[in-house]
DNA sequence: TGTACACGTTCCAGTGACTGGAAGGTCAAG
DNA sequence: CTTGACCTTCCAGTCACTGGAACGTGTACA
């Protein structure tokens, strides 16, 4: 089948299956006689499980990782769950910082809403507020990821 | 004062401070006769503000509307106000997505710790549910941002 | 005088996981 | 003969920095 086939039946854009190939995530399916990528069923269930991991939020080297294992004869399984534990962990933590977030956006609109909004100056209004908001808060800051499950 | 100065009174990175500089958010300094950039009382001021809008988690775009009304002499808290509220909402909206996916993840890993570990084609383990999720939540994703707050 | 060190400067590359777009080749239908 | 839907490659952009190279400057100390 063509790479638009695959796409269908994975749920997953022609592009990024490309771009999974480039990074070594998929291996370099056969060619027809037009140069045209040729793909398997094979091909299918494989881009169905990086699919699927990626539909949960698992990052791209977690997914490489269980890829390797079942490429090498093991079973992924244990890979998968190790994943998924950890990431679950994860998300668990991201959770919390943004409900501390959503607190202290929620006590900066209500006091911000109550001050004049005509501070040129910034020093009486919500912008004071912001201004000495870092000085308190000095953690330091962890990056997120990207979900679309 | 110096670069390291300032970004020790503002809590910021030397670097990013010339980040910003690069992006236009903060002016081009005047410069000693060494070439090194010379920064006054009232960087400060302005580089608190946009450290507080990003420590609870404003993107640039934003911020950069916000000194851009400074500049034109507007007062800059309505923007700010505006600001915050539409990040309340974009937190309510990834708090949601979070919650919904550590849901998802949970159940993935309750019931993948009672299917076999040992599966190398995938059919029967955890793999098998992680494949035919995608094709049941084809929900568009939505990016994420990052926070420090 | 040398030299060690902490500052400062510029510029380039990398992060994650794609996505958009350009420029062009291939194939079937009307 | 053209239209349109595919396919190919490659480059650039996203977001907000961060790391590092390669180099200049200023001060302290042996």
């Amino acid at each position: 089948m063509l790479i638009q086939e695959l796409a269908q039946l994975a749920g997953v854009p022609a592009k990024t299956i490309r771009y999974y190939e480039t990074i070594g995530l998929l291996p370099a399916p056969h060619r027809g006689p037009n140069n045209y990528r040729m793909y398997s069923a094979r091909d299918v269930d494989r881009l169905r499980l990086i699919a699927g991991s990626r539909s949960v939020g698992l990052p791209l080297v977690d997914v490489a990782e269980i890829q390797r294992a079942r490429d090498s004869g093991e079973a992924p399984c244990g890979h998968v769950l190790a994943a998924l534990a950890r990431h679950l962990s994860d998300v668990d933590h991201r959770i919390a910082d943004l409900l501390s977030l959503r607190t202290t956006l929620a006590e900066l609109l209500a006091e911000g809403v109550t001050l004049p909004q005509d501070d040129v100056l910034g020093e009486q209004c919500i912008c004071a507020l912001l201004k000495a908001y870092p000085t308190f808060h000095d953690a330091s800051h962890q990056p997120e990821e990207q979900s679309r499950g």
